[in-house]
DNA sequence: AGTGTGTCCTGTGTGC
DNA sequence: TGCACACAGGACACAC
């Protein structure tokens, strides 16, 4: 999409999660994608016009791409199990590269929005973001001042993006595993020892690894190339429930927190 | 203000 | 085979 222009912007319904804003189509046409960039889980097209579209894809969104020119054909082909009836919003692209870019998602927990470019920041969607874990705003000390005197349980905490950006539920439970902390623990007493230093050094650790593997795929991940992530194979806790701790041999446990479920070992995590 | 609960939606896997 | 049910990578609205 990069330095492409989108010719056309293909509506097939009025919503996803939320309502797409006013006039989104009209918005977008015509414009070109100056920068695609990310902010936690969100990605961001900048455009011409000098508004920016913002996109999410909630649990099961996915971009498609279709090569319509003759620069790579074959590349970059349609997903085969991608069913066409929760194809939602297609762009078509012209100019450096001609494509159609289309958004499918089944579970429609994903959404759009447009935001003028320079007021990105302050947005409703990145105002209280917290920072960036692979990014220099992160540190053990910003984590430490993020969890102070919260109640909650460290396992929601880290869930929140205004603790930290981009974390989900998969890879909370891991570094909570490899820090060897309760995800029962409240938050404020991960910050009294020294337990938050460690855990700062284990989040970014398995994000690190987890986007070298190139992802996790549960069930229908995958890269815009249509490539499988590798990450799930390595997973110490996360849908391990009732198989044994690779560290003690006991039993991984899962338990709910905040309606999620979260899994981790009893004997390792206190 | 912070925290816990329910909700949005479809597909898949499991147990009966 | 058919059916009911639980659960899924996330964020938000709401009640307290």
């Amino acid at each position: 999409m990069q330095g492409a222009s989108i010719a056309c912007v293909e509506l097939r319904r009025p919503d996803l999660r939320f309502p797409l804003p006013e006039n989104f189509a009209g918005r977008l046409e015509k414009q070109t994608v100056e920068r695609l960039d990310r902010r936690g889980k969100y990605l961001i097209a900048h455009l011409s016009s000098g508004e920016s579209l913002i996109m999410h894809l909630g649990m099961s969104g996915r971009f498609t791409i279709e090569e319509t020119g003759q620069l790579r054909p074959g590349v970059f082909a349609r997903a085969q199990d991608c069913n066409p009836k929760h194809d939602h919003v297609v762009f078509d692209m012209e100019g450096v590269r001609a494509a159609r870019i289309t958004y499918n998602d089944p579970r429609r927990f994903g959404f759009m929005d447009i935001a003028r470019s320079e007021e990105l920041e302050t947005c409703r969607h990145f105002k209280e973001m917290g920072p960036e874990p692979l990014g220099n705003g992160f540190s053990a000390a910003a984590l430490k001042a993020a969890l102070k005197g919260k109640s909650a349980p460290i396992k929601t905490a880290l869930l929140d993006q205004r603790v930290v950006a981009g974390l989900g539920n998969i890879y909370v439970c891991e570094a909570l595993y490899r820090a060897g902390i309760s995800p029962r623990r409240k938050a404020a007493s991960v910050v009294a020892g020294k337990r938050s230093d460690r855990l700062y050094g284990e989040i970014i650790a398995v994000l690190r690894e987890a986007i070298e593997a190139g992802g996790s795929s549960l069930r229908d991940f995958a890269s815009v190339e249509g490539g499988l992530g590798y990450f799930q194979h390595r997973f110490d806790v996360y849908d391990r429930e009732a198989e044994n701790c690779r560290r003690c041999d006991k039993v991984i446990m899962r338990i709910v927190q905040g309606g999620r479920s979260t899994f981790f070992c009893p004997s390792c995590q206190r």
